[in-house]
RNA sequence: UCCCCAGUAGCUCAGUCGGUAGAGCAAGUGGCUGUUAACCACUGGGUCCGCGGUUCGAGUCCGUGCUGGGGAGCCA
């Protein structure tokens, strides 16, 4: 017999005879003549509940079970006799697959998310990290169709990379010397005996490749992993992580920041429309406002703010601040925070940031003091989307790098896009992590991806 | 990397003024029951994060290390 989800059985419009089910047991009861299992597969937040009648010939091992252990159910689905759900099964056979140790470490009551992480292979078995993982899996489709829908292509772009200055952060090495012993011969460290015969690390960004593939098929994007060598310990950021980078021809900034609005209230309703069951958990445990500021923002434009004028709001601002505010530095997370937790109360879209403080890709304005970048904040999470307008003329971009101390004998095969048929073109990067914080509430970047890598854990 | 906070039973926590350790849940046993974080009774369970110090005596005070959390920087 075929196996059903429990997810498809408690949405049955009629009884059947016959279903058969596997999962894992989430908690049993005893009554007089018979148990209640409660049994979860995955499929969906809810457990289905399992009557055993005491007649079964392996019932003193069906009172044995305990949570965790893996059961494959046959029986009839029947309407529920008590309270508290629609459908039950009506056991006919319960299949002991394996019996859980009593040391399982999943307790029928709330652990602490720092207790969870320490059992990151079993937490999935929670309702809460079911529930983000669901949605996460949802949201990556809806990424794809997203972008599918409007003519855009994916492309894998490489995750080990050559360029030694994507501009974005200390870099993870890729190689396959031994430090202790770099060559069998006995010679010292030797670059060019490594594998690639030079420098390699793991991609910071697919950025400048994406570019490239813009300027053949028009609208591209990039949804893959990414990496970080920087020291960072906070709640949002990983060195390891997914970006979704979309990379569009003939499109200047304003389209850009279009884009990244409409990306970001897609994905929003696109989990409320889909992941209703999983959402109204999180907006009941993790937090109660959630539902409130997700409709806020589906509801009210994103603020477009120039850097010159978030200066100024930030400098006649009543509130005083750790660190001054002065134009041609970047803000501090204290004033993003103000601009949309107090000031705005919704996402703003800062955008023509000073030159000296982005990197060499960005267009310089007509002003020559800025370029056009543009950061979506969100409230709570803090900058969520980066990106800008490329520098399309060959001799700006040229005098950018100089100036910013590149060497651009590596970046030949970039420059050589602005020599034949350069077009404006634009684009931006995506925390998928910080998107998923975004929409599930939960503040910590580490719950939210199945197993983090952060500075000194690597573990599982 | 810097600043702040925490570490007590499997989990979540309490532990007063420095006087040799407690609860709820979990586990085990028994009872009751269309139950639903089931309920009731009993039982077992501790390197009080490690090391060093002060003291007659340290979970408690001091130093140090480790681990975890929050904030900052860096960014997505």
């Amino acid at each position: 017999m075929k196996r059903s989800k429990i997810h498809t059985l408690l949405q049955s419009t009629h009884p059947s005879d016959q279903v058969l089910i596997e999962g894992w047991v989430r908690t049993r009861r005893d009554s007089k003549d018979f148990s209640f299992i409660e049994i979860n597969d995955g499929s969906c937040l809810k457990n289905i509940q399992v009557i055993v009648q005491s007649s079964l010939p392996n019932y003193d091992d069906i009172q044995k079970l305990t949570t965790g252990s893996a059961v494959a159910v046959s029986g009839a689905l029947v309407t529920s006799q008590g309270k508290g759900q629609f459908w039950e099964i009506q056991a006919s056979d319960v299949a002991i697959i394996s019996l859980a140790s009593e040391s399982y470490p999943l307790q029928k009551k709330r652990h602490s998310d720092e207790f969870l992480r320490t059992i990151a292979h079993l937490r999935p078995r929670t309702n809460k990290y079911g529930a983000v993982f669901r949605i996460r899996s949802e949201l990556s489709y809806a990424i794809h169709r997203f972008f599918r829908d409007q003519g855009f292509y994916y492309i894998h772009t490489p995750i080990i990379t050559g360029s030694d200055c994507e501009g974005a952060g200390e870099m993870f090495r890729v190689t396959t010397l031994d430090p202790q012993h770099p060559l069998s011969n006995g010679h010292a460290f030797d670059i060019s005996r490594d594998f690639f015969g030079k420098e390699a690390s793991l991609t910071v960004s697919g950025q400048l490749s994406a570019e490239m593939f813009a300027l053949a098929l028009g609208d591209v994007y990039t949804f893959g992993p990414t990496f970080r060598a920087e020291n960072s310990n906070t709640r949002r950021h990983a060195a390891e992580f997914w970006m979704i980078e979309p990379e569009m021809a003939f499109c200047n900034l304003s389209g850009n920041m279009d884009m990244g609005e409409a990306f970001i209230r897609y994905l929003i309703d696109h989990a409320l429309c889909n992941c209703s069951e999983d959402m109204e958990l999180f907006g009941k445990f993790v937090d109660p406002s959630l539902m409130a500021t997700l409709n806020h923002i589906l509801s009210s434009e994103f603020v477009r703010l120039p850097y010159r004028e978030a200066v100024s709001i930030l400098s006649a601002a009543s509130q005083s601040f750790e660190y001054p505010v002065t134009f041609g530095t970047d803000l501090q997370s204290e004033h993003e925070k103000f601009l949309t937790d107090v000031y705005f109360k919704r996402p703003v879209i800062l955008y023509d940031y000073p030159k000296s403080i982005k990197p060499f890709y960005m267009r310089v304005n007509d002003d020559q003091q800025t370029v056009a970048a543009m950061d979506i904040l969100a409230p709570g999470i803090g900058e969520i989307i980066g990106g800008s307008q490329r520098e399309e003329r060959l001799e700006v971009l040229e005098a950018r790098m100089d100036e910013t101390g590149m060497n651009k004998a590596g970046y030949e095969w970039y420059l050589d896009s602005r020599r034949y048929g350069s077009v404006p073109h634009s684009g931006f990067g995506m925390g998928f992590e910080r998107l998923i914080m975004m929409i599930t509430g939960i503040t910590n970047i580490r719950d939210v991806i199945p197993f983090p890598r952060t500075p000194g854990n690597i573990e599982f």
